[in-house]
DNA sequence: TCTTGACCCTGTAGCGACTACAGGGTGCAG
DNA sequence: CTGCACCCTGTAGTCGCTACAGGGTCAAGA
């Protein structure tokens, strides 16, 4: 198989060009072998990694925990309580972040069904804003 | 009641000194009067207004439909379609980011659920990650 | 009266994770 | 040989803060 040029790379795992010199620039991405005329050269193992990073993010987790991921992935041996760790970290922002929003949306339903008026002073939604 | 300062309002909002400026360089918050000494001298309008913004912060509005609502709840008579609409606008945008880290958190309660393994070798975690 | 310390001021830089240029070089098809 | 799509680097902008640096102000206590 042919060398991918970073274009290839981004059709192919859904990255765009700009991300992926982004990665790379942060350290998740090796930088690759370059052509006769400077373009970068990537083979299958980028594209595996690269294709790691977005299953990572895509679960939320931030970079500095992908690079970690990363690297624990790469030694076969090593136990994978801190993998876990990880992972559960990931799940217990995630919940925040749900409960966060699920309060937003419950008051936001409760200001929207409560907005039967026609001008603004006697808006229930600008009212709450205010402050009742 | 005499003025407030900054750090008044803060203690009395919630919301930190840093941030009442950053407000005020963003244009939520009028200038207010300063003391002699060049201090900001807030009174119970800056209050009322600071805490407008901020209960609208808590409900995940952008600086942007922050301004609106207030612009909005300044003229009484306007009618209040657009105050609806900006809500319903956050309420859409609240759900789709609720939907996503729902998806997130089913895939990391399962990938958690199921690992058993020691090594990173076997890790279904790693394994998920790597795309199965 | 002096000094300590808490508070205030402006201006600027950093965060995370991109995204969007500007200003150029490369490579291939017609 | 001329377009045009693609690639390169480097820098600046996004959002909503947050954290300084380097000063000024003010009131209480010794």
């Amino acid at each position: 198989m042919p060398a991918l040029s970073i274009g290839d790379l981004a059709r192919r795992t859904g990255v765009p060009v700009e991300t992926i010199r982004y990665y790379e620039r942060m350290g998740l991405l090796p930088k690759p072998p370059r052509t006769e005329g400077n373009y970068r050269a990537y083979e299958t193992g980028h594209e595996r990694r690269l294709a790691f990073v977005k299953r990572s993010r895509d679960l939320g987790f931030g970079l500095d925990a992908i690079r970690a991921l990363l690297d624990l992935a790469d030694g076969a041996d090593r136990p994978c309580g801190e993998v876990d760790a990880l992972a559960r970290d990931q799940l217990a922002e995630v919940e925040r972040k749900i409960a966060d929003l699920t309060a937003m949306r419950a008051e936001l339903q409760d200001m929207l069904g409560h907005c039967r008026a026609d001008t603004v002073a006697d808006c229930e939604i600008i009212g709450r804003l205010r402050g009742k």
